[in-house]
RNA sequence: GGAGAGAUGGCAGAGCGGUUGAUUGCGCCGGUCUUGAAAACCGGUUACCCGCAAGGGUACGUGGGUUCGAAUCCCACUCUCUCCGCCA
């Protein structure tokens, strides 16, 4: 959500912002309903207001007089209702018209159609194409069938299509990894914007199944409903991040500006429908229905600067965790048409698999300012008294069994054995290499 | 799942049909006093919407109903607490 009276006050603005993002929405249509929905808030208010004082009036007035004003009343009542009927439809209507307005992104993020336009930061270790392997490379699926880690039939089995069961050391070794992850989240420490405090990230549990204000407040709802697995009948959904419920944590709160930042990460299962995904990467661990994350999520003040100190902190960490994974990997910053429509930057990395030949997504970093804070009712009372939304950012520390890619993949001996990344090791009882039995 | 109790401002806690957005206490902010602090005393202290302002409106868990008028009465739902049952 954005603020209504930068929408009343800079339509171009918008406009230009829905554009760049390649978003449909219709701002000429949310000011007419806008202006009608004041119109219809001032009769009502008046009318109301008539209604109140009536009632002092009749409360002290005499029997003869209380019968006519009773009268007129009864009349005024019934405007009042209808009045009423029709303020809350133009409410409704406008709220779904703001539910469509983009965030304005930054003027730094990139202008672009499609991934394609994203631009690249920075390339981290050295990688090594499938050619480079010889004729013995075997890619993710065919080593997790010669190491027997991986059963795709049973999970399609049991589940449908996009559905898989790790095995024995293919689960220790997803387990592992998010266990480092883990690890690598608790130790972190991090210096306040002001160089004050030294803070450390809080991992939470959260529910994924939650509530619906949830998945419209992080921005899910509406434009991606059809990616989210729903409970209707319960009024909640499944989440594809623990993103949700974090961010959502502290939604109808406001806190005193002390209590910022809240630097949060949680473990949750990731469930996706992959809608309009059909027939795409059909093969492997690459795109499934479910898969384990361990998110990180940052609450802050409403400034710009300290977001932006935020998004590199909470990127560094995630880089922290490729490194000791002696990972090769990307950071790209994603362009407008490809970042969405709450974000104000966003950056991938991009992390190496040979099968692919190219750097795929494993992460996602996006800076939100306000957007997520505004749905979600999400504010803090600042220095001055005054209340002011939040803002939100996250990013992924790390999401298995996709992150297994390039691992299984990169520490591939000729013999189809593989070798652990040595970080991973004390978490697989000393464990060095995974082969057939 | 069964039985009971409850849901009011940052917290505690009144109000049970009519100038109550809400007595009061605590907390918080400002002031007086003081070398300073405490205490005491005085004043202020919900959020949102419309409006340049004056001002007006909305909200007492949520939704509906009764009424000229509802925090107050009625119904449904949600949540919390206590007891019982079941269960990881």
């Amino acid at each position: 959500m954005i603020d209504l009276k930068l929408i009343r006050e800079n339509p171009e603005l918008v406009r230009a912002a829905a554009r760049d993002k390649r978003l449909n929405c219709d701002v000429d249509a949310l000011l007419a309903v806008d202006a009608r929905r004041r119109a219809l808030e001032s009769e009502f208010d008046a009318l109301r207001h008539r209604q109140k004082q009536a009632g002092e009036k009749i409360a002290k007035a005499s029997k003869e007089d209380r019968a006519a004003l009773t009268a007129e009343m009864a009349e005024v009542k019934a405007r009042v209702a209808s009045l009423e009927t029709e303020l809350e439809a133009v409410a409704a209507e406008l709220h779904g018209h703001m539910l469509l307005m983009p965030q304005i992104p930054d003027a730094a993020a990139p202008r672009g159609a499609s991934s394609a336009d994203n631009v690249e930061v920075r390339r981290v270790g050295t990688t090594r194409a499938r050619a480079d392997f010889g004729p013995t490379f075997r890619d993710h699926v065919d080593l997790a069938a010669h190491l027997d880690i991986v059963d795709f039939e049973r999970g399609v089995k049991i589940a449908g299509t996009r559905n898989y069961v790790l095995k024995g050391a293919g689960a220790a070794l997803h387990e592992a990894v998010l266990r480092l992850a883990w690890d690598v989240m608790s130790e972190r420490r991090v210096n306040s914007p002001d160089g004050a405090r030294e803070l450390a990230f809080t991992p939470l549990t959260v529910p994924v199944l939650v509530k619906d204000r949830l998945m419209e407040g992080t921005g899910f709802f509406p434009l991606h409903r059809d990616e989210v697995y729903l409970c209707e009948r319960d009024g909640q959904s499944l989440v594809g991040t623990s993103e949700v419920p974090v961010t959502g944590f502290h939604m109808d709160e406001a806190p005193p500006e002390s209590e910022l930042p809240r630097l949060y990460f949680a473990r949750s299962t990731c469930f996706r429908r992959e809608a309009g995904a059909a027939g795409k990467d059909t093969r492997g661990l690459y795109r499934i229905h479910f898969f384990d994350k361990i998110e990180q999520v940052v609450v802050c003040r409403a400034d710009a600067a300290e977001s932006a100190h935020w998004h590199a902190e909470i990127i560094a960490n995630a880089e922290r965790v490729l490194q000791r994974l002696e990972l090769p990997y990307r950071v790209v910053e994603c362009c407008t048409g490809d970042m969405g429509q709450g974000k104000v930057r966003m950056f991938d990395i991009e992390t190496w698999m040979p099968s692919r030949d190219a750097y795929s997504e494993t992460h996602s970093a996006s800076r939100f300012h306000d957007f997520q804070a505004r749905r979600l009712n999400l504010r803090y009372r600042d220095s001055a008294g005054k209340m002011q939304y939040c803002h939100t950012l996250n990013n992924t520390v790390i999401a298995s069994p996709r992150i297994l890619i390039p691992i299984l993949e990169l520490n591939q001996e000729t013999d189809g054995s593989v070798r652990i990344p040595t970080a991973l090791r004390p978490y697989m009882a000393g464990l060095e290499r995974i082969a057939p039995r």
